[in-house]
DNA sequence: CTTACTGTACCGGCTGGACGGTCTTGTCAA
DNA sequence: TTGACAAGACCGTCCAGCCGGTACAGTAAG
């Protein structure tokens, strides 16, 4: 009665993600994830040989899954510079109340150093849209502002109405220009 | 050798914030607040009989610093808006390469409700501000910026260099007017 | 075809250690 | 005497990582 499809890797990262959502990023032990995952807890220390590997795979499957999302949304509108596609992908991610991706808090328990590829990925965005602008200002204030977004989703903080968050979304589209 | 009068709830509080920022938030126990404090883990479960109890005194007191602060910029400045004196409250206390506050994601891992307190008192501070301004848009982005710029101190991030730093503060202060 | 061998993917019990919380005993100042 | 701790042994629980299996796939000799 083996699981006839092999990719438990997949799952597995699925699973931590789900657990530490809704259970608390407190609760995401190995055990957890691997009942979660419908994987016994020697399977998922085949896959990830050391909870350090499972929160690096996260982090990677995380800033993969981010990257190629961004490709898509500024392939998709040539027209519109970078930025103003990266505050409408990063509008969209907030919108619906999933602070998704809560495995953060459980990966900085373990050690603050798991989230040094998430800053220098968004180094890297910050300075590719340097790039592309001339007022460097209203970009800092733009990518700031999609920070304070993101962050309050993480922390699951709803401060702003559905109309404010519409409200903000179009004022940085419009400094964004 | 006992300490003479010394406060012993601050002296852990501090400690406790000292060992999430120096040993990282998931090494945050209670033998190390404790070792850390110079208290016995007796006297500091005498003082915070549970950890729930010393993560609720961490929030309420990073919360009352917090508003004291404001309170003072607010008040030795008449002339100008309470955003702006929030703004500039914000870029001092992002300043410093100093994250000050990872016990935060120890009190996450222990449970997100610990944070309700903050969400409530932010939501509250951007209720006053909305009273002050009549441009709602103008201050939502200066708002979601600062929280932006904090959520980089929190993480650590060190995306922006010192001049951006600066420019993105000039930047706000201009918008907020 | 069959037997024997090899590697892969996974199972699940176990252990050693860390940690939160309790309890007891002692100390010293007011 | 009491209140505010010091000191630390002790207990129960939880959890990461380890290890000895197991099921199956391929493969290749006989």
């Amino acid at each position: 009665m083996r699981a006839p499809r092999a990719n438990s890797r997949e799952k597995i990262l699925a699973a931590a993600a789900d657990v530490a959502r809704e259970a608390g990023p407190g609760s995401l032990s190995l055990e957890a994830v691997a009942s979660r995952a419908g994987v016994s807890k020697g399977g998922l220390l085949y896959n990830f040989p050391t909870k350090a590997k499972l929160m690096q795979g996260l982090v990677e499957n995380y800033l993969r899954d981010f990257q190629k999302a961004l490709e898509a949304r500024t392939a998709e509108a040539r027209h519109e510079s970078a930025l103003s596609a990266y505050i409408k992908l990063s509008a969209d991610d907030c919108e619906r109340p999933k602070p998704s991706a809560s495995w953060i808090f459980s990966a900085i328990a373990e050690d603050p150093d798991f989230l040094a590829p998430i800053k220098a990925f968004k180094h890297q965005l910050l300075e590719r849209l340097k790039e592309e602008t001339s007022d460097l200002g209203s970009l800092l204030i733009c990518f700031l502002a999609i920070e304070g977004l993101r962050s309050m989703n993480l922390f699951d903080s709803d401060v702003l109405s559905e109309d404010e968050h519409k409200l903000l979304v179009a004022s940085l589209l419009k400094i964004a220009g």
